[in-house]
DNA sequence: TTGAAAGCGGTACCAG
DNA sequence: CTGGTACCGCTTTCAA
């Protein structure tokens, strides 16, 4: 294994000397470096984690958690995860898996033996109970949601409330009176999962507002389900012409299924989706949609994790606005 | 921050006693054992991994390197992490995240530099370019995915040979004559992924040997691919009666747009889908399918790698054997 | 059955 | 602009 001390002593300068020389806090005149970097080059050293971690008392490694619930959307936590890597690496951060079924310990752990610096916790609920720990550890932390009760942690989220509001009112102003929400599975709204219930107040509240009828169910994951949610808001409401959609792992089924019992999309029923743009446009026809910016979500996660261990920053919670792309699906 | 000698202290002995009590490298005096231990909840004591990792040159981290091509099937892919972290766990190993688009010095950066013990690779393609770093790394290591030349790697995988063998038989045995592979994206193939070329080769070798008759087409995963699919294979051959699908994003799509053009399923077409069971499942008519046993191949690769980190290993391949779930698709 | 102490490979302070 | 070195927290050998 190479060592800083081969290093130095194949550049023929000290220890010291070549960890400031990669670290770059202090001057070092242009020679010296450039001996160094190509004692570096030739030897192919690679400082060594753990060694590092222990004296400067940071890993570079920032700790995410994330839900693998078969209810959610995989494909978006893909995407999460997907740009963090990137973000983090483009910083220097390594990012290590966790899930929640670490629970509470499982954080306290990361954090006490100093594996990670920071935490990125996704798919959080309204009253998440992982709160007081993650308040207690005092580290860098941001949540990718928003519970109830913050505690002064830094989240960051799309605004499913103003989303569930923009679906509405879209249907509102095309002259839309009767509506139904096809929500997440059960489960999602069972264990209290934030942006369920933040979209659904949002959309209540605007079809309370326009004076339009709504019904809104949760929706299991799968074809079945699917009928199930049709037949259920149909027969509640025959004179639905509008569905909104918030539960994309059913996109494809649902409209299947529409297609399928005689109904024209959109002239017999208008849908809108809450999904990422590209699935949107996948189905057969593309889909009026809220996108759900989960590229944008997961680099702001990792820039705000960076900027608190850059030092103190102000605890914020951060929404991004809904955006709705009209497409085909409603009119 | 609490360390081994304050919990030494507390509990009146020396730290070298301490780290024996957990480590168990030492017989240690029950009474003693009870007291360090004791020591250790009431201070809340969380070995410190970078010193733990300078001291033994152990990490207890393993790196994942996963695909995140939108392209590829992320439930499958997330069904996989989510086995192997709790496997990993369960073991009192970490997992990193690492991208494909480290690429090798990714590798190298990660085992250079002592953050991770061994590697775990996913998306494997056929002339994997990072088998020479790998082998040269000498650590261990795990390919999920068989490449052509392994190079005295271990890797696990679905025999998709057999697999793509297994459909055929099984559309032969019920008559079929004439019949269509769909494949995954035109991407996966272009990148030369494994475990396509293999399905693909023992579908074409039992065509070839049952005197069927077939197309194969790889497919863009949207619905326009979808159709774009069909018309072309069933314009290539009209009198096709069943369809193989090795692309789980499009599955639902698939049997909506047959469905659309009249066509029942089974009587008109038959299906075989290539995917996880409980996808196959989900559709509006129970798929007969050829299940990919992510969770099976996650905690296998994960032990594969244990048993290499706990001492020298012989080489292997191995391939877990399809089964065929017969459901209501094929007739 | 237990303790003392020498590293592990860096970082950063103190000197010059 | 550069060097020497104490120290980070744990593991493990040597000694008792």
């Amino acid at each position: 294994m190479v060592t800083i001390t081969d290093v130095a002593r194949a550049a023929g300068v000290s220890p010291s000397t070549v960890s400031y020389v990669l670290s770059g806090k202090r001057a070092i005149s242009l020679e010296t470096q450039r001996r160094v970097q190509q004692s570096i080059r030739r030897l192919g050293y690679h400082p060594n984690a753990g060694a590092r971690a222990l004296a400067s008392s940071r890993t570079n490694v920032i700790a995410l958690v994330i839900p693998f619930r078969v209810d959610l959307n995989m494909p978006v936590v893909m995407q999460f995860v997907a740009t963090m890597v990137s973000a983090a690496r483009a910083h220097g951060q390594d990012l290590l898996l966790l899930t929640k079924d670490e629970g509470p310990a499982g954080l306290r752990r990361v954090v006490g033996s100093a594996i990670a610096d920071a935490l990125i916790v996704m798919d959080v609920e309204a009253a998440e109970p992982r709160i007081p720990v993650l308040a207690s550890l005092r580290r860098p932390t941001v949540l990718v949601g928003v519970p109830d009760e913050p505690q002064a942690l830094t989240c960051v989220d799309l605004d499913f409330v103003a989303a569930g509001t923009l679906t509405v009112n879209h249907l509102a102003d095309l002259g839309h009176r009767h509506i139904a929400l096809l929500g997440p599975s059960p489960t999602v709204y069972e264990r209290g999962t934030s942006y369920a219930g933040r979209f659904l107040r949002g959309f209540n509240e605007t079809v309370a507002a326009r004076g339009l009828h709504a019904v809104s169910h949760p929706c299991v994951p799968s074809y079945p389900g699917v009928r199930a949610f049709l037949d259920l808001t149909l027969r509640a409401d025959p004179s639905i012409t509008a569905i909104v959609a918030h539960n994309e792992a059913v996109l494809g089924a649902l409209l299947s299924e529409v297609r399928h019992r005689g109904l024209d999309i959109p002239r017999d029923i208008a849908v809108v989706a809450v999904c990422p743009d590209d699935i949107a446009m996948a189905q057969f026809i593309a889909l009026t949609s809220v996108t759900i910016p989960a590229a944008d979500l997961g680099t702001l996660a990792v820039e705000m994790t960076l900027r608190q261990l850059d030092g103190p920053v102000l605890p914020e919670i951060r929404l991004l606005s809904p955006r709705l792309t009209r497409r085909e699906s409603t009119a």
